[in-house]
DNA sequence: TTCTTTTATCGTATATTTGCGATATAAAAT
DNA sequence: ATTTTATATCGCAAATATACGATAAAAGAA
């Protein structure tokens, strides 16, 4: 962005930001799926299930990991990469506690 | 992007992928929780909390409409937004379906 | 050792997002 | 009728994200 004003929100707004961000394009939705549902924790077998380029999901996996939302183990020449589930409940904590439903049925709002 | 592929990712893939984008903001989050505590539901007073201009402001609530995450009523010269909790309770039961917790503990994975 | 396989990273092109000031629009106040 | 107030939209600049091919690096096979 022009100007980085992401520092001047609050942490817990900046966390359930970056979760979300990390979720924010289908090919990560596409990946956790296929790891969570133990379809693959292969690297090379992702690659192949997506309609990417190997080096595009290489990039989506870097991402995943920075949120750390998987993680991932070298063996031999492959990678496995697993869900963090820590990191999903974290979420779901965080979510659920910030947006209490308050304003479920606020009679004086729209 | 270089080419949008999202339209080879399948619906549900890109409906939690743009839910997830809606909020992936700080500042979308704290319009959000500025709404649903009932701190505020007019434009302007939202503006005053945030660390943003007016119209940056303003772009951010028109995402937030888009993703159908609040409603947007006109009063007189004032707009009221007001969280739509049905986007979130859908959010929720896909984002629960979609990650089931099949590989919590398994144990042929890192 | 040399070749192959697997994955990560680099460089680059393009698209999208973020942010702001200026402006438009429409209701309300004077 | 004019001015003020509240909000949305436009146009632009800068930052990020997305995608790919080429290449690097490192393990394994030949």
């Amino acid at each position: 962005m022009a100007h980085n004003k992401k520092e001047e929100f609050s942490k817990r707004e900046n966390e359930l930001a970056d979760f979300a961000n990390a979720i924010s394009h289908p090919a990560r939705v596409a990946i956790l799926k296929q790891i969570a549902d133990q379809e693959t924790c292969i690297c090379g077998e992702i690659v192949e299930v997506l309609p990417l380029a190997q080096s595009t999901v290489s990039q989506h996996l870097k991402e995943l990991l920075k949120a750390e939302l998987i993680t991932g183990t070298v063996d031999g020449v492959k990678s496995c990469y697993c869900i963090n589930w820590k990191t999903f409940e974290k979420f779901e904590k965080t979510f659920n506690e910030f947006f209490k439903r308050t304003n479920s049925n606020n009679p004086k709002c729209c």
